[in-house]
DNA sequence: TATGAATGAGTCTTCATTCAT
DNA sequence: GATGAATGAAGACTCATTCAT
């Protein structure tokens, strides 16, 4: 209804909340893909989940593959605004190493389902969505290891590991998480949150702040 | 040798290198679903990598999905001897545990491709198959966990920490090893191993011990 | 210039070079189905090779079948018209018959891709699209027939062989052009037009020109 | 049931007539083909014109295309044989190719609805069945081409015209027979014969031969 | 018992056509 | 009149599983 976008061309997107399809099919197949796994899913499922017929899917994403590949890029990029939101508080640095492990413990496991995709071997995806989400991840990654190179330097944490296997050793343990293999323990999300982030540092900034 | 050749009846097994059908399908099929993925293999995919055909897959496997579950519960039967051979050692206790971590990490990053399929979410396992999984897996932990608590107990290892989330926190880094979020990285098998165990006793042992 | 101009009403018709949508359309997909096939061209493909949209095809063609019947219809009309001017002309007959073969073959030749389309079987068009076909089919094959019967009435042609089956061997040849067979032999379009044109009077007429 | 070929190795063929899947399929889905052209038929159509189920279809033949590929070059085999048949006769030139025409037409147009989907453009098929097809063709335009050459050495054909283009003016025209142009005439498939062998030879035999 | 041919439901994807602005 | 988003019925092809020897 908005007069400001100029001339509305062609029959205008149906919206469902005031989202379009492409707004919300990545977010609706989501969940679906999270209960029954990317393969276990049909594109016919999805449609069934979604108010989104098949031939809009289709207009809106060219393959079952690229609708996973923007799933992907949507979670990357939030996890990387958190961070970000995060790394760039005034705290002191073993503290905003804390609460980062604490958000993405957190947040990964509040969405634990959604997040159980990312599990699909990435040499799956196309030639072109793999670069893609290579280059979301990368920058995650480096952002997490240069506040933890900064706490070496400051001397707040211990400097005879290496700053990258204790981020990949901690993050390989929290992309783990949807697995399922401590579902079958009974920790809270927040506990386990706290308990990640308390071992975190304990390799690393523990050690030197003591 | 075997006693009962006397009541042998009807055509024999077929053997090859001296293993039957259904001694040698698991270990074949293993590769090729590590390969192209479990949902990405066929049956024929199976049948053509492997010397069997495909009316005798199904003669040993009522189903691809009990071919699965068979190559895993030998991996996590695998597993688990590797880990009660080191257990029983002589070796001090925290060097027990590093050895254990170096050798699953070890084992895991030589089959790496084989391990990926895993990363299967396990609930689309039939409900029976999910069971034995879990009754193989939990010893696994189980005994590791006692390891460590014996080191805490030993007041070799600090105990402000559970133990439970730290062997967590470690297998699930482990796990995802095969992901290959790291393989983008280049250290070797080794490193890694060593780069695991020295940051896992660190979290639970390494403070006691300074 | 148009009398009518003074009752325009409504949205005038968009034009391109002064050309409306219904004049340009099946010119322009014409080359799109010479291109990809008939079956092999989607709508949409007409729609992205022209400067139409999806919208306007179907405002001014009921069906994608209504098109190439439309195309059909103007390619027939095209020769009817140049084999007309052909024949009225005050040459000797043999001259006639000469040219009008040179004319058709070049012209096949020149739109070879454009008219590889004709190699639809014509039962596939609805029934009274074909019956169009048919009544504009016609009168060519008639005109052409007539101008041999003509030759051999003048006594320029033998007669001891019908125009017919000559007529239609001829142009049987000539509609297979665009097929390909030929198109592996490296004759240039003029040379197979009077190749063509040589070996049909030499049925009909060569000899009682002799 | 032929204890001659071995030991019979899995479920044997299903067969009717005594001819398995693969021996009639092609046969059966050449009416389909004609019936309904190539791009209109789907594979479901095949299925259901035929005692054969999908899989079983594409156990035969990788691809529809595959399909139709295996159609094209059993004609052409078929045509083949015949020529040679024709062309290794005693019969003084002018009649055997007198009679090789014969023999083209009057099998064109016994099959007409059969040799329809020839029409379909070369270059649709798949890179290496475009070449197969090339391959098989070559000899019979070749075999023909060589007996006018020969009768034109001997002085039966005259030879201010070249070979090559009498040749493929004749079978140009052949190869439109099914394409419906002159459906709508009343010649039976005899007449059609005789009148294209009359005129063929006319180009290039008869009038030396007068 | 072993073999591989056959089955047929199910997969992803395309596309002619309609429709809300 | 024009636009392009939406529709939904096919389409080609795959594959776990069964079955006739």
């Amino acid at each position: 209804m908005s007069a400001a976008e100029g001339r509305l061309r062609g029959r205008p997107p149906a919206t469902a909340n005031g989202r379009t399809v492409p707004e919300r099919l990545p977010d609706a197949a989501r969940e679906v893909f999270a209960e029954k796994g990317f393969d276990g899913t049909s594109v016919q499922d999805v449609v069934r989940a979604t108010e989104v017929t098949k031939g809009a899917v289709y207009r809106c994403f060219p393959s079952k593959d690229d609708l996973l590949h923007e799933i992907c890029l949507r979670v990357l990029r939030m996890q990387n605004e958190r961070l970000d939101a995060v790394v760039t508080t005034d705290l002191p640095v073993a503290e905003r190493v804390h609460a980062a492990v604490v958000d993405v413990v957190g947040t990964t496991l509040e969405n634990l389902r959604s997040t159980t995709i990312f599990f699909r071997p990435l040499h799956r995806l196309a030639e072109e969505n793999q670069r893609q989400v290579r280059r979301e991840r990368g920058p995650y990654r480096e952002t997490f290891r240069a506040l933890v190179v900064g706490g070496q330097r400051e001397g707040v944490f211990r400097d005879d590991v290496g700053a990258e296997p204790a981020v990949d050793y901690c993050f390989g343990s929290v992309r783990h998480l949807p697995m399922g293999w401590r579902s079958e323990g009974g920790a809270s999300a927040d506990e386990v949150a706290r308990a990640f982030a308390d071992l975190f540092p304990a390799d690393i900034a523990g050690i030197a702040a003591r």
